[in-house]
DNA sequence: CCATCGTATCCGTCAAGGCGTATACATTAG
DNA sequence: CTAATGTATACGCCTTGACGGATACGATGG
């Protein structure tokens, strides 16, 4: 189905598109409903399936259904450079402040979904559900 | 001249294409004469050019005329960031088989130049020229 | 069943970038 | 000066991919 050959420039390419660095961000280690990728980053919904698509297919991350809503995750290459660079490449984004005021807005958006209209039931990322969501 | 704010996507970009991460691998931390990357890429001259050429718009190697060889050597990025990337990647490089081939014609190369014959008077890699030439 | 909601894919358009070929530029040799 | 050599850029062609907008798909709820 997937490769079997890991493609360097496809992972790389992956990399080279802000939008894209945004959404790996926004998943950090954690698991991410479409829906708010969607409400944090902005745009129309199309434009993010598509960059997920994207990173999906430089198997970069993975894709959970659970009902109606998509939840994606980072996975590790099966590349072991290719993870290095990944994991690296993370670590910086969160030095990032625009990267930070995204992932700031993640979590109160999951703190309080129903204080976003269209995120009305929508399902709380992994990580946030365990912990550090009475913080807010 | 150059940018101010790095630009990452460019610099991912940059990464995103076998043939300049090809010259890459053969920079390493040495100088490299074009006549060189010609010879052992093996395209068409201009192609080696216009990839140069990206990178250097990328902030990721740079030029040094010597007469009339063209000298390019990395530089490490001014985001520190991108410089661990770049460094993770050179390292990871070099355990590419292929990338290692590339390596080993280089040092051949600029140990016997005389022997290619459009490489006659060609000057020799920095680091090449100080050491490890005799272990040809 | 049909309606709705979340998500994915299709469409046309456009810009970026890869390629080969031809040509321009820069430096040195004669 | 002109010729030759190393390198860079210009050109045309083609593919990839980013975008907005429309539409299709998949799951749930009535």
């Amino acid at each position: 189905m997937a490769k079997r050959t890991f493609d360097v420039e496809r992972f790389f390419q992956a990399l080279g598109d802000n939008t894209r660095l945004r959404l790996l961000n926004l998943m950090g280690e954690q698991e991410v409903c479409v829906c708010y990728f969607v409400e944090i980053l902005g745009g129309p919904q199309p434009k993010i399936s598509r960059h997920l698509a994207y990173l999906r297919s430089a198997g970069i991350v993975a894709a959970r259904r659970e009902g109606k809503w998509m939840h994606y995750r980072i996975v590790m290459p099966p590349h072991i450079g290719a993870a290095q660079i990944l994991k690296q490449t993370l670590g910086w984004l969160k030095d990032e402040k625009a990267m930070q005021t995204d992932r700031a807005l993640l979590t109160k958006a999951c703190c309080a979904p129903s204080k976003y209209a269209s995120l009305n039931g929508a399902p709380v990322p992994a990580r946030v559900q365990e912990a550090s969501c009475e913080a807010c």
